[in-house]
DNA sequence: GCATTTGTTTAGAATGATTCCAATTACAAC
DNA sequence: GTTGTAATTGGAATCATTCTAAACAAATGC
């Protein structure tokens, strides 16, 4: 059985850390933590209100800092929505995002196999993605 | 048979300035005519270079205002991926964006009747979208 | 144990894209 | 022609983000 919960997630980030020769701090640890409990999609301002409640001392710097290193360690995706801040996101399976107009929320959409294959039946010979961004905006129910 | 060409886009620009209550003005005319002319995927600053070959007083408030009535007016898409400058293209055509990550370049992906079936059917029950944004990047053989 | 090294955090300054603002300018209607 | 309204302009202001230099912390070597 797969250890999928908080605390196997945290040791993971050590783990990956050290393998990369970076350092596990408790800033690094609260970040990630901080996004890990509440799975919205929070903008590094919001997560430096939620993270200072453990960490007074930490500053806005730093929480760019540690997101930085937590999306480069592929443990944390940044979503960008037109041009308003970045938001961060610990969900690592395929999705998109729908992002509804009149709450301002953004969910995610998780992407089956075959959703992905639809996805991929879009590029035309000669493109070969990595990556993709999907986004859509409109209404939904679930406010 | 649809004229489709740069002169009646122009004229159509005019119609839809008119119909909403603004100003035909040069500055909009220049900006959307310089977009039309070469359809890259051109910034705001890039256009005010290119623009001001012709209008050499132009400033970059203007080709911001310009692009952003040209926005509202539905005759052009602003284009964002990642945190970088905003992005102009007047391909009103449904399509996706594909960055080339060896060039920057941008591409256009038409998108068939077909591939627009796909993306809807990735949304869930309860999901209402009204636009949507999808951005690959990798390499592609098109530089 | 203590000094050294190296990476990390910090606060504040700097940057870059975009928007705002107040003063002109350009038309259009009277 | 004067008046009114919207558009343009240049520069200031804003916002998110990154940079910088100094302080700090943890690990290593002595």
């Amino acid at each position: 059985m797969i250890k999928n919960d908080t605390v196997h997630l945290l040791e993971r980030l050590d783990e990956i850390l050290m393998l990369k020769g970076l350092k596990p701090t408790k800033q690094r640890s609260c970040v990630y933590h901080e996004l890990l409990l509440k799975k919205d999609h929070p903008t590094a301002d919001e997560l430096l209100i939620r993270v200072r409640k453990r960490l007074p001392g930490i500053s806005l710097a730093t929480v760019y800092n540690c997101l930085e290193t937590l999306v480069d360690c592929a443990l944390v995706k940044q979503v960008n929505v037109d041009r308003s801040s970045s938001r961060y996101c610990p969900n690592l399976t395929p999705h998109a995002h729908f992002r509804c107009l009149k709450s301002g929320k953004i969910h995610d959409l998780d992407l089956s196999a075959e959703d992905l294959d639809k996805l991929q039946s879009i590029l035309p010979e000669g493109f070969f993605s990595e990556n993709f961004d999907l986004t859509f905006s409109g209404t939904s129910s679930f406010n």
